[in-house]
DNA sequence: ATGGTGGGAACCCCA
């Protein structure tokens, strides 16, 4: 079983991108986010076309989740308790037995501002659900863009980013909490090294100057993380043309 | 030196 997540900035704008990679890559899951379109534009006709199936939470103009799979998803949750919230960035379904919960987790602006009390308060409610679903299903897969760089290998200037957004010790310890419901970093299970990156920015040439972060996670559950055969970042739609700022992370099963 | 680029909306917000 071969997972992806991507953040695509703009459906709209990335279909024939995310078309392309589904083609050569064949994943069986992709979840995205920042899909930034109403569900009734959905470009649900050309995904089926390609052979997949899809489920999909949007809004007009921000944020906006979809998961899509060669296989139906099921039991499909856009919202949470406690977490009354016009912001679509939470979708949950399963897919061959496997609970997937793709998050579009807040930014949070700066820390000590207004939008990063929300993203915390944002990740505590989503932790508790993540809890709640662990209870209900075995295997759990939570991916997404989670808007924190882990540790310092996932930052290429630490010192730069020292307590800035996407690296507080706040983000990082609210990460941790999530891990210690029994995740783990996919990715962290077979590279331990620094500098591998998901997102670079589109400012400064941020890219091509290798000034990117690891911020796109695959979390899986005990027995899924025992089954991990490969995992990596393919910066390949980084580099075509009209680029997403993200690139897509993927982990394969032995599921 | 506190910038810049990109997406979407509508002359500003968000990342």
């Amino acid at each position: 079983m071969k997972i992806a997540s991507w953040n695509v900035n703009s459906l709209k704008v990335r279909l024939e991108h995310v078309l392309q990679w589904l083609e050569s890559a064949q994943p069986d899951v992709l979840a995205l986010q920042e899909t930034k379109m109403t569900d009734d534009v959905f470009p649900k006709a050309a995904i089926e076309a390609a052979g997949y199936h899809v489920v999909y939470a949007g809004q007009k103009t921000y944020n906006g989740v979809a998961i899509i799979a060669k296989e139906p998803p099921q039991d499909v949750i856009t919202d949470i308790p406690d977490l009354i919230d016009p912001q679509r960035r939470i979708l949950a379904a399963t897919v061959n037995d496997v609970r997937i919960i793709d998050l579009y987790v807040v930014n949070g602006s700066a820390p000590g501002t207004e939008k990063f009390s929300y993203k915390l308060n944002w990740l505590d409610k989503v932790t508790q659900f993540i809890e709640q679903q662990m209870s209900e299903y075995d295997d759990v897969v939570v991916l997404g863009d989670f808007n924190i760089a882990p540790d310092d290998r996932d930052v290429h200037d630490p010192d730069k980013w020292y307590e800035k957004i996407l690296c507080t010790t706040e983000e990082r310890n609210a990460l941790n909490k999530i891990l210690d419901l029994g995740f783990q970093d996919s990715f962290r299970l077979l590279h331990e090294d620094a500098g591998f990156f998901s997102w670079w920015d589109y400012r400064m040439n941020g890219f091509v100057r290798g000034l990117g972060l690891r911020i796109d996670l695959i979390l899986c559950s005990e027995e899924m993380s025992e089954a991990v055969t490969a995992s990596y970042i393919d910066i390949e739609p980084r580099q075509w043309e009209r680029p997403s700022d993200h690139t897509p992370v993927v982990t394969e099963f032995d599921w």
